[in-house]
DNA sequence: CGAATACCGGGAAAATTTCACGACATTGCA
DNA sequence: TGCAATGTCGTGAAATTTTCCCGGTATTCG
């Protein structure tokens, strides 16, 4: 290896997968992995101490997420280019990695040659995205999410609070002193406009939109 | 390498991540990677033609998952060993992967050498679990919680993790080859099982034991 | 073998969801 | 002011889903 490599700093909290990385990445004349890091925090010394050309980057890891890492990584050097690499095919994940400093964003499902053109485009200066994020982008762009709290009337938003918190139709309409029936018809009108069919997608959507907090569960 | 080789075959929707497994797996003498499937369904068929002395199989995957692909190989081949590998670290994914017929089940955050031995001790006839799931397995022992994964059978398992991910309860009837009846009495059953009224509260029952992330939720 | 369990799905009753419709109140603006 | 648009509430009836009960097969286990 000369002198000359572009070094990289591998973070993953999956040791095996930062081995295939690893194998993928070295194949490669020009690149050097020089450290690995298990979580956003050791990445960040890491980064300090190593400065590497880049950084590839997994999302979810224990302690702070991958985002957060980006965004500390790239107040310390407005410079730094990060290429995010995780599971998730989500364009809503994409947009907050670029918008908190990330130089590129490729999934685990995409074939070795894209994360390799995806490491050269970003050490080149330019912004790397996969295929199907693109098309998640796009998608999202076009259909524009459906965003529970502007498209419902007040009501309507606070039928879907109390779906998701209290238990049955019936608790509800007495709650909100209407008949059951009301409730009933507006849950159905709610799943219209929010244009999911079934109660399990209601549920994901308002998770989504941060409506139900996973810590809101109630009793274990 | 010899004949005598065991001959292994890797499931993983995640091409690098299987570069990461065949990378460490092949600096053990006497172990070779014969074949790779990413879905369920593929891996069903490579088994089929490839007779591979063991699978290491991870669970989240699309179409058909990890659980089911074990459940098919192992209804067709009550001698096949499998092993799961999985970033799920939770007690749950592990009682239904075993009750599938698995032989083993590591997490991905296991370093190498943890992987390495369980291939080694399922290939040798015996149960092999990663040390943080036997940890979790303790403490769900000892809490005595009522988990989906206790009271449901393994094909229940299966559909509400389809319920779960999917959309429709003909999608599903279609993935499992069962009629979409079958599948709504399923889900009813499931639904009474836990004790839960309505898919509204499943969901919720769900991301508290841990069978659904709050980043597993779809596109954006 | 017999008992227990898992699995598949039909039939029919029960319940819910959805649709069409009307009534009333409020808002907002020409 | 008048009136169109929108939100809210509810009924009735149709469409659909859920639930319960059943029979049948396959597998496991003592």
């Amino acid at each position: 290896m000369s002198a000359g490599d572009a070094t990289i700093l591998l973070v993953d909290d999956h040791s095996v997968v930062r081995e295939g990385y690893r194998s993928v990445l070295e194949k490669q004349p020009g690149l050097r992995v020089v450290a690995e890091a298990a979580d956003g925090a050791e990445a960040y010394r890491l980064y300090k101490s190593e400065a590497p050309d880049l950084v590839i980057m997994d999302l979810s890891m224990p302690g702070i997420g991958g985002i957060e890492a980006v965004r500390r990584i790239r107040q310390r050097d407005k410079g730094a280019k990060i290429l995010v690499f995780t599971m998730h095919q989500n364009a809503g994940f994409a947009v907050q990695a670029i918008r908190a400093g990330a130089r590129g964003y490729v999934t685990k499902t995409s074939p070795p040659e894209t994360l390799v053109r995806a490491v050269m485009d970003v050490l080149a200066g330019r912004i790397a995205i996969s295929p199907d994020i693109d098309h998640e982008l796009a998608l999202s762009r076009l259909a524009g999410e459906n965003s529970a709290a502007d498209v419902l009337t007040p009501r309507e938003f606070e039928v879907l609070r109390l779906l998701l918190a209290e238990r049955t139709t019936d608790e509800i309409a007495e709650t909100l002193h209407v008949s059951p029936k009301t409730v009933a018809n507006l849950h159905s009108l709610i799943k219209d406009k929010l244009g999911v069919g079934s109660d399990i997608e209601l549920v994901r959507l308002a998770l989504r939109q941060g409506l139900l907090t996973q810590v809101d569960l109630g009793e274990a």
